[in-house]
DNA sequence: CACTAATCCTGGACGC
DNA sequence: TGCGTCCAGGATTAGT
């Protein structure tokens, strides 16, 4: 499901409801058999224990407590709604009790979603974060020039370059196809092949793109929702993703439509080079 | 080392 | 209506 603008706009969600230092009083699991199985100790660890900060980094939802850092992940299908009685589901795996008004609720068919638990003081080391390259609206970081000299020598395509989180994070299949067209690369181009300028339009096109989705709440396709329960509504905005066969909305060119790596991409045969 | 497929899981769409 | 097949926003791993 998210990429970088649905789990931003999810911790938005999130912090909205959970002022800092609000008290998480109790948890309950009705399943533990997530991507990675719920850490031993989980809940008597994070019990009683106060929330200091909610934070994004990469495609990950990082809660801040005293002593650890719980790292979540939504997986494809995951997302948070404010409990109540009425709105009960199958796949409520998580709830998490802030205090008696503040019950949230964890719910994520396909369990490839997680929650890891690492000491404050070893966030660093964690399996899930050591590896992430540079955040795509770090302009500090990530430019034109990083990309070239990372992408040097490169045969995967630029799409698959885009969406390995080793070399820019949070940039995933729908996003890669979107910044792509925007920046009028094709996809299967090889990273090492990409020209300076190329890498210039990108980054360019990421930061507005990225920036342009999490201003509408993200991209709903099926299962993503705001934590407010409204749809993402960069859907409406997409260019090519999921439209194969369909005109280009700048050159009329029908959408093309490649399996890439394994993922499903989507491209102007005209207005992409 | 570089890169690709298989994998975890459920549900919805589609073809017959 | 029902059943089988394929596909889906991620990221690790196992394999070539």
């Amino acid at each position: 499901m998210p990429e970088l603008p649905e789990v931003e706009t999810t911790v938005c969600g999130l912090k909205q409801w959970l002022p800092t230092n609000i008290c998480l009083e109790s948890l309950r699991f009705t399943r533990r058999d997530f991507r990675i199985p719920l850490p031993r100790g989980f809940i008597n660890k994070l019990s009683g224990q106060r929330l200091i900060d909610i934070r994004r980094r990469a495609k990950y939802i990082l809660f801040h407590f005293e002593q650890h850092i719980v790292i979540h992940h939504l997986g494809m299908t995951g997302n948070w709604r404010r409990f109540s009685l009425e709105d009960q589901r199958t796949h409520d795996h998580a709830h998490f009790h802030f205090g008696a008004k503040t019950h949230l609720v964890f719910h994520d068919p396909r369990r490839f979603g997680f929650f890891d638990l690492v000491l404050a003081k070893d966030q660093g080391s964690s399996r899930w974060l050591r590896h992430l390259g540079p955040e795509p609206l770090d302009e500090r970081e990530f430019h034109a020039e990083y990309l070239q000299a990372k992408a040097y020598g490169k045969k995967v395509p630029v799409k698959t370059f885009l969406m390995d989180q080793k070399v820019v994070v949070g940039i995933g299949n729908i996003y890669a196809s979107e910044i792509l067209f925007q920046a009028g690369v094709r996809p299967m181009v090889m990273a090492g092949k990409v020209k300076s300028a190329q890498w210039e339009k990108i980054v360019t096109v990421t930061f507005d793109v990225l920036n342009r989705a999490i201003a509408l709440g993200g991209t709903s396709l099926r299962d993503y929702r705001q934590t407010d329960g409204k749809l993402g509504y960069f859907s409406g905005q997409l260019q090519v993703y999921g439209r194969e066969g369909l005109a280009c909305s700048l050159c009329s060119q029908s959408i093309r439509q490649a399996v890439l790596s394994g993922r499903s991409t989507y491209w102007c045969p005209r207005c992409q080079k």
